[in-house]
DNA sequence: ATCACACATATGTGATCACACTAGCAGAGC
DNA sequence: GCTCTGCTAGTGTGATCACATATGTGTGAT
């Protein structure tokens, strides 16, 4: 359930060992649960997750292909450390191609998307409450992806699926610096308001307000 | 020269035979010399370009992470024929981010670079003059992505360069259809306009323009 | 104590082989 | 003539090994 796929192409892919392990990492790389820096190894990813080294390999360097995982000097694989130019950059294309997904999924959202929305949302005001972040990461990317799913968009949807990747692991770090206090103060309560009373410009506010909400832990 | 890369990362990335292999043919697909349905294999690929199987494994599959090539129903990899409506998300996906791209780069354009884009645009004329198509895509292609690496974006810049990689195929194939006359009224020389005049809106507006000229030949 | 060299470990890369699966075709049987 | 079967060639996948390189750790000499 949790584990569920982050992909949603449409288009045919195999479901091989290589693209099952590069899902499963896919998940944990929106969800922060590598630290920015970490040494990603390729006999020790297939070690950990119990397969050979071809989809290890395969794995990993298809993360390296979207970005998501970088080379360091010496040619090891590591979860690259984002710059605070970076991060920025990232938070501004997020703003930009989310919103649109937004207005594109806008049509689609029905009210049992709503009401799921509004459980996601409980369970992240839970999380904060708690003090638990993994939670809190994971219920933020299903609430931000429930949404962009709808869209259908085939082309816009992989793109932000790649910022979430490069971004995760460092808005991990960054709320683990901060505090879940940080981070309690976000638009998704606008966002379902908006939705409920068919709003699309509230709407697609509420989510660039909620991206660029992310810009002020930038300082 | 012409088979410069197209990748801009700033990032290491080591020098191998798969990664000469994989930027290789991200130029062919930009440049669109690959038609859409065409079957693309390991060995064959191996075979013609002179490399083992392995870099030309790899090669391929990051391509297909790419969204350049994608998987057959029979597991074969072909070379995606796009829908109209996923050529037009593209296209839209495109407006966007290139004028993006290109109001971050605005700042950035000398005068040399002005000079080098109208010494293509030059080229560009010459080859619809002479029904050159694969000279064409090479100085559109040249044309954009000389504007894009001014704006030094790290985030942006990757996801055009993606866009282009699943939208040069069909591109080329879609301009041999309907030949080079449908092709022959680009806004490259309102582009180079802007820029002499230092306007930056109108410099957007014509790249739109550029882009969304683009739509029309979907009838 | 400090520096230099050598060895052991771990890294990604590439080659090669075996395997499962698919498509195409030829030929035997009806 | 038609259909079904079985073979063949080609596909991507995965395992395993060899190799060059980088990192770290001792061990030696100074």
């Amino acid at each position: 359930m949790t584990t569920e796929s982050t992909a949603s192409r449409t288009a045919f892919s195999p479901d091989t060992a290589s693209t099952r392990l590069h899902r499963a990492l896919r998940v944990r790389l929106c969800e922060g649960d590598f630290t920015p820096g970490e040494v990603i190894s390729i006999r020790r990813i297939a070690a950990k997750y119990g397969t050979g080294t071809m989809p290890a390999r395969e794995a990993i360097r298809w993360l390296v292909t979207e970005g998501a995982l970088i080379f360091s000097d010496s040619r090891k694989i590591i979860v690259p450390e984002l710059s605070h130019d970076r991060f920025h950059e990232i938070l501004f294309a997020r703003k930009n191609l989310e919103t649109e997904v937004s207005r594109q999924a806008f049509d689609n959202i029905g009210a049992t998307d709503i009401e799921a929305l509004e459980r996601i949302d409980e369970q992240i005001n839970d999380a904060i409450a708690q003090g638990d972040l993994v939670s809190y990461m994971r219920g933020n990317y299903q609430f931000h992806f429930h949404i962009y799913r709808l869209s259908q968009s085939q082309v816009l949807l992989p793109l932000v699926e790649i910022l979430w990747l490069q971004y995760g692991p460092s808005m991990r770090y960054i709320c683990t610096r901060w505090g879940a206090s940080s981070i309690a103060d976000d638009y998704h309560r606008e966002v379902t308001q908006a939705l409920r009373h068919g709003d699309l410009t509230s709407f697609c506010d509420a989510i660039a307000a909620d991206i660029e909400q992310g810009m002020l832990l930038l300082e």
